[in-house]
DNA sequence: CATACATGAATTTTT
DNA sequence: TTCATGTATG
């Protein structure tokens, strides 16, 4: 049996049996991206590829959850479960994990989120100020993700600024060596560089798949291409693999990924196949009309245009609101006149905008129409206080020596462990250069501090070393679930919530939180295989085990998912989804695009925007209005709003092509043929 | 001097 | 929404 053919188009085609050498495949927005990569998956194991042999990265745990998922759906879950779909993240952390060793790191190194990098940031460069701290995170992360080490950085360095955040960055990098604990950023650069020295692990790696599949290639950075290259080799015997891009979407220049990348593909491998995708799925002619005008201002990397058998649809309607306000009840009125109609949820509306700031009026007058909604980019569940008090103490028991971990873990709850006690602690443990856990057990701290504060901490030591001894142990959901239990109510966690807040209801749904993660934490110690990227393991695991992963296969155990609620969400946050009703919000110059009006934008810029813009207009189905303030406040005093040159360069007054008899015979017919394939897609089983 | 409250400003975000 | 700064009060 042959992967249905009826079910993609003939440049899918193409992409999908390509299989020996590498290829590129431009997947313009909607144009079925996902359901290549998820066929050529399965032609690779009917090709008698081994699943375990086939990995696929993504950016997001979403993303590799959903690949995951639909592989499952095309391949049957046995091979589902031994394909290696992960964030590049979770590759690297499984890299790590294996062969950190041989780069100088423990095997149960920590993995601190940009909250404890953040904080760790402050205390190396000697400052409470958080802005600055967080100004330094960003370069620093900056720096990493263009491959450069600390040397590098400090050449690079070219202001006074830079030169201090340099300085910051080497005694950062310093502690983190200290702690055993690695950053986000190194999850990739140190993987790269175990391949880059060690000759041994880099064969044995390029060896370990037949095949790589990456989705998003546009928004990789510099060390993400280089782990790629490093991973698929060189020459006549590099693995092959599938890119899966989209120029006109890459809109994380901001964060070091680099266009650049795709350019040098076809350089670095001469044998690449081009294959865009053009046919979009998604969208109506009008709206597909407007993307392909706006997007048409950007010199073009590879030439592409979107096109589609829908017909015309709804025209795109641009229209002019007073304020900010005046816009969100303008949102109001349309959800609810649509909403009349019969089939429209509110799950069918989202309002995108360029800035999280904008949300506000669309919530407030949301909330007084009584319109559920949810806030795409909110805080997760696991950015919230009580998890991540939580999580300090799942890192703790993997690496004792986590010093971040170990502040927070030793405070919360409050046992007697005060600052004064802490800064002595760490004094004598910088002195001994040992962690923080390590000096806490030396014979000549006692001489330090006095009974009360050593028994203090002796007995927290003594508390973690008990339970790390028992989560090495205790195996499977039910069991793990009462050891966290046990753990909770010995440290008091949940009179700790109550105490901290004295509004009852609000420790009440904390504490729900902390439930729900030990019920979390619970099913992945039982072994049941996940929605979530990065978790590869199917079998009963010791809370060890699944503690050692927590901070990358932490992904949105979203509810809100399913519910019918209006979504409302930043441009970027909205790439990869779609809705049939989408409203796009302050399309005004100094919003998006972006720019603080006294100095001029760079054409990089402006061409980053344009692509943003273009990404939001092509999430529309069926109908699209972009909105544009008359007045804006800026600063104290309301300034005139001017529409984003945006707006002129969709083109909407060029009348569209009439729709003639025939025209609109073959429309009905491709869109009858679209519903048909859609329903109900033939499954090829793999003979593997 | 320290705490409490109000006011104002705000890129974009994942791991 | 959050975060930081400023004002007023104890």
């Amino acid at each position: 049996m042959t992967v249905a053919p009826t079910t993609l188009n003939p440049a899918q085609m193409k992409a999908v049996h390509h299989l020996r050498g590498p290829c590129l495949v431009l997947a313009g927005a909607g144009s079925g991206k996902t359901r290549v990569i998820v066929h050529k998956i399965a032609r690779l194991l009917q090709a008698g590829t081994e699943p375990s042999r086939i990995a696929a990265i993504t950016f997001t745990n979403k993303a590799a959850a959903e690949m995951r998922e639909r592989a499952k759906a095309l391949v049957g879950p046995r091979a589902a479960r031994e394909l290696v779909v992960s964030t590049f993240h979770a590759l690297g952390v499984r890299m790590l994990r294996e062969d950190g060793q041989r780069i100088g790191l423990k095997p149960n190194f920590s993995i601190l989120d940009a909250d404890d990098l953040l904080g760790v940031i402050r205390d190396a460069g000697g400052c409470a100020d958080n802005a600055l701290a967080r100004r330094w995170q960003w370069t620093i992360s900056l720096w990493k993700n263009q491959g450069l080490d600390v040397d590098a950085a400090e050449r690079a360095a070219s202001s006074d600024d830079e030169r201090v955040a340099a300085r910051v960055m080497r005694r950062v990098q310093e502690r983190l060596a200290a702690y055993q604990a690695v950053d986000f950023d190194d999850l990739i650069g140190l993987p790269l560089a175990l391949l880059q020295r060690d000759e041994e692990a880099r064969v044995r790696w390029q060896q370990r798949f037949a095949h790589v599949l990456i989705d998003e290639v546009q928004d990789t950075n510099a060390v993400q291409y280089e782990l790629l290259r490093a991973l698929v080799g060189n020459g006549p015997d590099a693995t092959p693999f599938t890119a899966v891009g989209d120029d006109d979407q890459s809109i994380y220049g901001w964060r070091g990924a680099t266009i650049d990348n795709l350019r040098r593909l076809p350089q670095d491998y001469p044998a690449l196949e081009l294959i865009p995708l053009e046919q979009n799925y998604r969208s109506t002619g009008h709206i597909l009309r407007a993307a392909n005008a706006v997007i048409a201002q950007n010199p073009k990397l590879y030439e592409k245009k979107l096109w589609s058998e829908f017909g015309d649809g709804e025209p795109v309607r641009v229209i002019e609101c007073d304020s900010e306000e005046h816009e969100a009840e303008r949102a109001v009125a349309r959800i609810q006149a649509l909403r009349a109609q019969a089939g429209v949820k509110l799950a069918d509306f989202a309002i995108l905008y360029r800035a999280n700031h904008q949300a506000r009026a669309f919530e407030q007058k949301l909330r007084a129409a009584q319109i559920p909604y949810k806030v795409s980019g909110g805080t997760s569940f696991f950015d919230r206080t009580e998890i991540r008090d939580l999580c300090a103490w799942l890192r703790l028991l993997v690496n004792e020596d986590d010093d971040p971990a170990f502040l927070r873990a030793a405070t919360t709850p409050r046992r007697g462990i005060g600052h004064q006690t802490l800064a002595t602690l760490g004094e004598f443990a910088a002195r001994s250069r040992t962690s923080l856990f390590e000096a806490l057990f030396s014979p000549s701290l006692p001489a330090l501090l006095r009974g009360r504060a050593i028994e203090a901490l002796h007995e927290f030591g003594r508390e973690v070393n008990e339970l790390q001894h028992r989560a090495g142990h205790v195996r499977g959901g039910e069991d793990v679930r009462a050891l966290l239990m046990q753990w909770l109510a010995g440290i008091g966690y949940e009179q700790h919530l109550y105490d901290g807040e004295d509004r009852e209801k609000l420790a009440a749904a904390r504490w729900s939180n902390v439930l729900d993660f030990v019920d979390w934490i619970a099913r992945r110690c039982g072994g049941e295989i996940t929605q979530e990227g990065g978790t590869f393991v199917s079998e009963p695991q010791t809370l060890l085990q699944v503690a050692q992963t927590i901070s990358v296969i932490i992904s949105l155990a979203e509810r809100g998912d399913e519910q019918d609620v209006v979504t409302l969400s930043t441009l970027h946050a909205a790439k990869g989804l779609e809705w049939p009703h989408v409203m796009l919000a302050g399309v005004n110059e100094g919003l998006l695009p972006f720019g603080s009006g006294d100095e001029p934008i760079t054409p990089e810029r402006l061409q980053e925007e344009r692509r943003l813009m273009y990404v939001g207009i092509t999430r529309a189905r069926r109908t699209l209005v972009v909105s544009t303030l008359r007045r804006r406040k800026r600063g104290r005093e309301m300034v005139a709003g001017v529409p984003s040159r945006f707006i002129a360069e969709m083109k909407l007054d060029a009348a569209a092509p009439k729709e003639d008899a025939r025209e609109r015979l073959r429309r009905l017919r491709a869109e009858l043929a679209a519903r048909a394939s859609s329903s109900s897609e033939p499954v090829p089983s793999p003979s593997a």
